[in-house]
RNA sequence: GGCCCCGUAGCUCAGCUGGAUAGAGCAACUGACUUCUAAUCAGUAGGUCGUACGUUCGAAUCGUACCGGGGUCACCA
């Protein structure tokens, strides 16, 4: 039961019904009508603008077919009233009755109130975090991370089958860096005194690594040969350091399904195939590329190379996929690997990249057209930067410095949950302040403590009602003996309870699960807001000793809002407290 | 210089993809604890939606130009 699917239809119905009337044989384009729930409380409880938006193809004027709209949506039994107003806007109150048929609905289908069909089975791919074996993670990883697996529990949510995959950047010239460093490392625990090499990744989070290579090995690394020796490090270093990307995701509550290695593309010969795949289309040719213009380059050669011809799918410029030593630029084992993807047959491929690589948007979007050969969803998502915030001071944060914030360090004093929270509280594209400080402070200023907090309530009220042999009621038959109507504060919830719905469809269509975070914040003011109120007026307690009968619905609505917190919080990945401390 | 993102209350941000008098939280001020958890609530105050044109019944939202901030620009990943 969608009442904004059964506002639509009738509206829509009737729009049709005076289009035949009038004669018109053209189709008229209804996507543009929208039904939603108004700003002010005087404009009803939905409203629309079907009477505006359609009255140039109607060929008519705005209030001659609000008219006709607004009789017949008047036969609809759940609504109570119609009134045109403004411009030509229907504002529909719905009736009272409706909402009781609300509590009981979502009391019935409780976790699955809100799900819809939306992906239709359809195969989703989400690529996130993929950072560099290189390195622990950072907050920019985490944040993507967050987001990435929030949208990927949505997208299962509303009917898509979701594969969540984290690339494996374990061929390129940074793990020949890494190799080196371990080494030297390595070297160091042995006693002899050098300093790590120029470009080494400082920071001693590789150190446990060069004592494993100690116990493991002894003295006897330092007597093999450079590449046997090499090659044994790199596999172990490889494999060390995502144990330890994969340790941090854990504790962040994050699962991937696949981890993909390029390294293995390297070694067979997937990455040939997709280029002359390519070259049999025309789409790659040996050339030259310009220096970009405005930027001065000291050092800048031009130089003949192999290049894919992405400006035929509306790159700035064609980009190259060798470099000049023969080997493979990061590029093409990436056009391998989404031409994978592909194969696979995914229907919807999602990147959630760092904002730093935005001018790889374009180059990517080229390589999914140039390789598709069925229709296919793909976007890429970027997350902007993370600053961390303590003492109102900015932690910088550089690789290079080694000046590093652990994720590990962070949760000894943020909860996973507090961190998701926050992360997901903000659109994708706008920058995020990560304010330690605020998230460790046990009030409304931490977002995440307020919607637990509301639970936390609700699970307290029921448990006491139910120490009191009350219990919220539980599908229709038990409606019929409500006698009491909903108070003003009790009907705000119920409706604010009743967007949700349309507060998954939204988030999953438009790939934005912050709007689930913010709808939360709502959900629990207006519950906070209500319990506030009854407070001060004994009777319209949730629990009145004595009165069960009164009760009843009250506490299904209680019941119904800790519902809905829950499913939200579930696909913001974080679980609920049932009291607080 | 090209491309991408951002610019909304003192601060941090929403704004349902074109709707009605632009909304929250924080900070400020006023008030509410014999409780189903006051880690909360009620209220007051706070705005040329960066600027200017344009598109139309209607613009914070779309287009163009400009201003300001951030990111990025072959042989790194």
């Amino acid at each position: 039961m969608d009442i904004v699917n059964i506002l639509r239809d009738k509206i829509l119905n009737a729009v049709n019904e005076y289009a035949e009337k009038k004669n018109l044989k053209q189709s008229i384009n209804t996507d543009i009508v929208v039904v939603e729930r108004p700003k002010k409380q005087q404009q009803g409880d939905y409203s629309t603008n079907v009477a505006m938006v359609l009255a140039k193809a109607l060929s008519s004027k705005p209030r001659e077919i609000g008219e006709l709209i607004r009789s017949r949506l008047r036969e609809e039994e759940i609504v109570e009233s119609v009134s045109l107003d403004g411009p030509g806007f229907l504002n529909i109150t719905i009736n009272l009755e409706f909402w009781n048929l609300l509590i009981s609905e979502i009391m019935s289908n409780k976790n699955l109130y809100g799900k819809f069909d939306f992906g239709q089975g359809r195969k989703a791919n989400l690529e996130f975090v993929s950072a560099n074996p290189t390195g622990p993670l950072h907050l920019g990883h985490v944040r993507g991370a967050v987001f990435g697996d929030a949208l990927s529990r949505l997208l299962e949510f509303v009917g898509y089958r979701v594969t969540k995959e984290y690339y494996v950047n374990d061929g390129g010239a940074q793990i020949n860096v890494l190799v080196r460093t371990v080494y030297y490392r390595y070297l160091q625990k042995l006693g002899e005194d050098i300093d790590l090499p120029d470009g080494a990744y400082p920071g001693d989070y590789l150190l446990p690594l060069a004592e494993n290579l100690i116990d493991k090995f002894g003295k006897k690394l330092k007597d093999i040969e450079e590449f046997e020796r090499d090659k044994i490090i790199r596999e172990l270093s490889v494999e060390y350091m995502m144990k330890v990307i994969k340790s941090d995701l854990k504790s962040l509550n994050i699962g991937m399904d696949n981890f993909f290695s390029e390294q293995k593309m390297i070694n067979s010969n997937v990455i040939e195939n997709s280029i002359n795949n390519l070259k049999d289309k025309g789409l790659i040719y040996t050339g030259t590329i310009e220096a970009p213009k405005g930027k001065t380059y000291t050092n800048w050669q031009a130089r003949e190379q192999l290049l894919f011809k992405s400006t035929e799918f509306g790159d700035d410029i064609d980009r190259p996929i060798k470099k000049s030593d023969g080997s493979w630029t990061y590029f093409a084992p990436d056009m391998a690997y989404h031409a994978d993807k592909l194969k696979r047959g995914f229907d919807v491929v999602i990147d959630i990249l760092g904002a730093d690589h935005s001018g790889y948007v374009s180059r990517l979007e080229a390589v999914i057209k140039a390789f598709a050969e069925k229709k296919v969803e793909f976007e890429v998502k970027l997350v902007q930067l993370v600053k961390l915030i303590k003492n109102k001071k900015v932690l910088k944060m550089s690789k290079r410095a080694g000046d590093y914030v652990l994720i590990q360090d962070l949760l000894e004093e943020v909860s996973p949950d507090v961190i998701r929270f926050v992360m997901l509280s903000r659109n994708n594209d706008v920058p995020l302040d990560f304010d330690i400080d605020l998230m460790l402070s046990k009030s409304k200023d931490n977002p995440v403590f307020y919607v637990n907090y509301a639970h936390a309530r609700i699970v307290s009220v029921l448990k006491r009602a139910a120490e009191l042999k009350m219990w919220p009621i539980t599908g229709e038959e038990d409606l019929q003996k409500r006698t009491t109507p909903f108070i003003e504060n009790e009907l705000a919830l119920v409706k604010k309870l009743s967007e949700w719905p349309n507060v998954v469809k939204q988030s999953a269509k438009f790939h934005e699960p912050h709007r689930i975070a913010f709808y939360l914040n709502e959900v629990a003011s207006s519950f906070h807001s209500l319990y506030q109120s009854s407070n001060a007026y004994g009777q319209y307690r949730f629990i009145v000793e004595g009165s069960p009968d009164l009760c009843t619905t009250r506490l299904a609505l209680a019941s119904c809002t800790q519902i809905v917190i829950k499913n939200g919080l579930y696909l913001l990945g974080i679980v609920p407290l049932d009291e607080m401390y």
